[in-house]
DNA sequence: TTGGAAAGTTAGGTTAACCTAATAAATAGG
DNA sequence: CCTATTTATTAGGTTAACCTAACTTTCCAA
């Protein structure tokens, strides 16, 4: 499976929940992701038969390793990007924030480590 | 209508084509946007209903101004990145390219600014 | 000048990702 | 313990963006 810009913001949703509670609903990924229930539920399934999620009907989700990695590798990425718009180009939180959400699609592991970097040199 | 990835990218084509040729072709705008013919007909004429090109049915293509605008603008935001990723960065040239094509429709005007300037201060 | 190649359009189909409405299951409070 | 609310799923529909196949128009070279 193709991991699209949207697969990869559910595998985010997903991630950034598990950190903080353990018994995730899809009532929660769904509110995270900005969509409706039925596009998670469709989601989820995607990810189920792909091997990225586990879950069975009216109960909660868990990520695979396989989604974890995925999930925290989204999420390593925007926050990278986030520190890079805020701290080192000046623009606001939530512009910061948004921007990020968008662009952590689209940069490579080598961009997201060498940005990486980059900014703890210039802020030091 | 809503600019969409898409649309900026048949826009930014058109663009960068009338930077050296007077005659723009479907087939050009087609290649250079990495599709087949019919998907560039049906862009097209759809950008022509909302005002941002001009084309009559087997001529040449031009840009309104409103559509110049946004072709120019997605392109600047390319350079933009390009520049950061390959001279700051230290990005391959190939990847920098593909990566700043990704980029270039996530970021806003006051992130390309921005860039701009601390790409100018720091390679001085 | 005409016929074949190139360019462009039209028709119709696919896929991803969303949605609303309807239904089903789970849960919690009286 | 049963019913109302919340949560989740299913069914069915929409839209954007692509595609192939078929057809039309334009252009060029013999």
């Amino acid at each position: 499976m193709k991991l699209t810009k949207s697969i990869e913001d559910y595998l985010k949703a997903i991630y950034i929940l598990s950190l903080k509670e353990k018994d995730i609903r899809m009532k929660d990924i769904a509110r995270l992701a900005s969509v409706k229930l039925p596009s998670a539920t469709e989601a989820i399934n995607k990810l189920i038969k792909n091997g990225y999620v586990e879950h069975s009907p009216y109960s909660d989700v868990t990520l695979t390793k396989k989604g974890e990695k995925v999930g925290k590798e989204i999420w390593n990425k925007h926050q990278v990007l986030y520190k890079f718009l805020k701290e080192v180009l000046g623009i606001s939180q939530d512009k910061a924030f948004r921007e990020a959400c968008l662009i952590e699609h689209f940069i490579s592991d080598e961009t997201r480590e060498k940005l990486k970097k980059f900014i703890e040199k210039t802020l030091s």
